[in-house]
DNA sequence: CGCGCGATTGAGTAATTTCAAATCTAGTGG
DNA sequence: CCACTAGATTTGAAATTACTCAATCGCGCG
């Protein structure tokens, strides 16, 4: 099951069979069930999660009480509040499972230490996070210049698994519209 | 004049005299007018650029020949068209200066060197696009759930020095409004 | 002084939201 | 197998918000 975690490291640096179990027992699995929290807002976030299987949502919700999706997660993902991880912090937006997940937490300390001990690991997650910024960049792009329609055939082209797992009005939320607009951008396939 | 980015980096991880002036010799300094492309659409991105002196933006123009500004860029920040940068592809966006600049360029094959080379400069790269990462994901969060006035309010807090270098009209496109609404918004301060 | 750029204002139009109600769907228990 | 229910989606109509296009204003610089 973590071979989903050693595939992703080595797309980007090869690694021997001691060198990826020591990776491995920094990370702890654990299942969750749908609905359950995985981060909630206003408490510690002491971990980063890497999905082997299920499906989650990170999410805002604002003033009004009204809730925006930042980032939903999948299998290969990683997911977690990073500005809180990052900044030893506490949550300012909630992550839950939209499916019974399997994960692997990797604590901050675990993090930092594999990258201080392994300059490869190092390597990966700079990599990692260049790419992350790329899709973020991406997604500003989007919300700054597409119209809801052409958001939502973006996102379908780029992550077509999400709409078998995710309702619209998730969908809806990450791009930013009400779901009644959405429900009327007349979607043409399915 | 490069001590800044020796302080930016000392702020992660500390660094020799040598060290320092090793890391350096990566850089090529240059300078840049007014209005003078440093990224430009369609072409190769060979550099990522950290601010001297000056201000510059970065924007993409969509079909309808709109501009959409995704990041600006002031003493002490990093800018150039990541996606093109780190995929080694071509620019999707421009950027450009709105004053005269001084930039360091670091070139993408000196980057991977130095980090290959110094584990202490991967660290720091590491770092540095962890915190690049949460800027993105509070802009989406902000594009997300506030309105106009709320946009205008939080870049105003975080980034004052901003609005004395740039014209009203580069920040509505920023946060993704008409000048014409921004100048509506009845901005109290000023 | 006058040009040019940026900012503002007005009026009509287009897009999205809100609120309410109706419809559809998948899963549950009898 | 069917009825029931909760959640998801769709539809309608009114209200709001932002946009477009055009005209005007203000100011600094040559």
């Amino acid at each position: 099951m973590s071979d989903i975690l050693r595939q992703q490291i080595e797309r980007i640096t090869s690694l021997s069979d001691t060198e990826f179990e020591y990776v491995l027992s920094h990370f702890v699995s654990k299942k969750f069930k749908k609905h359950q929290f995985v981060v909630q807002e206003g408490e510690n976030v002491p971990n980063d999660f890497f999905i082997l299987s299920g499906c989650l949502k990170s999410y805002f919700t604002d003033k009004n009480g009204k809730e925006h999706i930042l980032q939903f997660g999948m299998k290969d993902w990683w997911i977690t509040d990073y500005e809180a991880y990052y900044n030893q912090s506490i949550a300012t937006i909630n992550i839950d499972c939209i499916e019974n997940c399997e994960l692997l937490c990797l604590s901050f300390q675990n993090r930092e230490k594999l990258c201080a001990e392994m300059h490869k690991i190092e390597h990966f997650f700079r990599k990692k996070t260049n790419k992350h910024n790329v899709a973020l960049q991406r997604r500003i792009l989007s919300l700054l210049s597409n119209n809801a329609k052409e958001k939502y055939d973006q996102l379908l082209q780029l992550y077509p698994q999400l709409f078998q797992k995710v309702p619209k009005q998730l969908i809806a939320s990450y791009l930013g519209v009400t779901r009644e607009t959405l429900s009327r951008l007349n979607i043409s396939s399915k």
